[in-house]
DNA sequence: CGGACTATTGATTTGCGTCAAAGATTGTGG
DNA sequence: CCACAATCTTTGACGCAAATCAATAGTCCG
């Protein structure tokens, strides 16, 4: 196992830990997990709609992007994620039908095996919900992204988006005023449900009123508050539990 | 346990054995689940979208539709459930977050304690991945969701969702041609991200092309491939699973 | 039978899309 | 390190799908 291997499991880890509650040995069995490392250019597709896969993709370090097509061809980004995150977890119980996954900068991904991953929560019961609870906060995340993309203007849609950006960004400890989102505005329409033209036009009166500004790939937020008043945005959704540390850790029940 | 109780068990022990294979002390487990019968009137509010509930909701009868909302009070509404959903059923890993329910028509619901379903996931390894699969199913949902809303236009829309719901109440067996949808034009228009009187024209015109008609709650579907063209409709991303059925269970690996 | 939703239709407006073309950046090979 | 091709951003003019406003007909139910 190579150091980069390790230190992206812990990266995974870190994540599953902000969420739930392990205890030293599973932590490192999930630190033990197997799968190998493979690195992705900018634009290229790495899992396809009605392909199924044996592997699901953790983020080590760049930018992908779920994608899904309508009949017609146009194209709609359902998610994005970041390093830490495991972009298809859900493929582990349900290998199809979730849409393809697609590099929007340069990517690095650690492909870990379904079969690992299934052993790890049958093995250590108590873990199991680990990974089902992360999958549930994408879908929370999922669910928002219907609400802004079907019932907010475009100024509001862009906004919202580069709010939660920065929070998930920031994971969990603060928001990030600044930070690498690597994306063109045509990418930003796919995500928003828009055209780059009407993207390229909404993003202008977000920096006129000196909002936000991305500048070559870097996100700038220049007022918290506003910027989160015009997006509507509420990080409730995004917080894993309100409830005290044993909520997240169904305590020995046999 | 009353009977209606049980019955409403083997409603949902139904739905999780066409996605999941489970054993016989497995299904036992699954009917011997405890919970209460409530029964909501149309229109009522049972799951609000900032509080936490220790139940999850099994759908026995009727119609649920879970919403959200923007900060200026637009509805939207990201899911419909039906007999044999366990409407919020991530709620048991993740008690918020993820939206309100609503009964649309008169309803009948049970209501499982978290508790229960998460000790039976832990006592059960091998059954656990059961749930998550299941929430795995109605995530692809939602992602279809953000495709149609994002970049279909009415008209597809519209039939994108009513070839969904006839997919879903036929329960994998056979697609219904004629089913009870008891909505009104103004909740259709809360689904699709559109207003009532576009909702209003657009079916007008799925109507004179004879594809679906809608007359007091029930949907009838003239001409299924017509309208799934219209649609868009690939029913693939409802379908479990293709692989062979020992996939759906993880074989002891202990 | 009357009151309250729900559906339907028309007239008008508007936010966003489409088409087009000119700059600005970025990246790459010689 | 520069040239230049490719990609991205920005701006303008114009069109259209769906929203809004408004009023009339069902339809359901006590």
């Amino acid at each position: 196992m190579s150091l980069s291997h390790q230190v992206s499991l812990q990266l995974f880890l870190d994540r599953l830990m902000e969420r739930s509650v392990l205890s030293d040995e599973e932590q490192q069995a999930v630190r033990a997990l197997p799968g190998h490392m493979i690195e992705l250019n900018a634009r290229q597709h790495f899992v396809h709609v009605h392909e199924e896969s044996s592997y699901s993709c953790l983020i080590v370090a760049g930018l992908v992007a779920r994608v899904g097509y309508t009949g017609t061809g146009a194209r709609q980004i359902t998610a994005f994620h970041i390093p830490g995150d495991m972009a298809d977890l859900h493929s582990a119980v349900r290998p199809i039908g979730i849409g393809g996954l697609q590099a929007v900068s340069r990517t690095t991904v650690l492909r870990v095996p379904h079969r690992a991953i299934r052993e790890l929560a049958a093995h250590y019961p108590a873990i199991s919900e680990a990974p089902w609870r992360d999958c549930m906060l994408d879908a929370a995340i999922l669910m928002q992204w219907v609400v802004n993309v079907g019932r907010r203007d475009a100024r509001t849609r862009l906004a919202h988006l580069l709010c939660e950006m920065a929070v998930r960004y920031g994971a969990d400890r603060q928001v990030l005023r600044t930070y690498r989102f690597p994306i063109t505005q045509e990418q930003l329409a796919d995500a928003t449900a828009l055209t780059s033209v009407h993207v390229n036009r909404s993003l202008k009166t977000l920096r006129a009123d000196r909002l936000v500004e991305i500048r070559s790939g870097t996100v700038e937020i220049g007022d918290w508050d506003g910027l989160a008043t015009v997006g509507e945005f509420d990080a409730a959704y995004l917080v894993a539990d309100t409830a005290p540390e044993r909520q997240k850790r169904l305590l020995a029940v046999m």
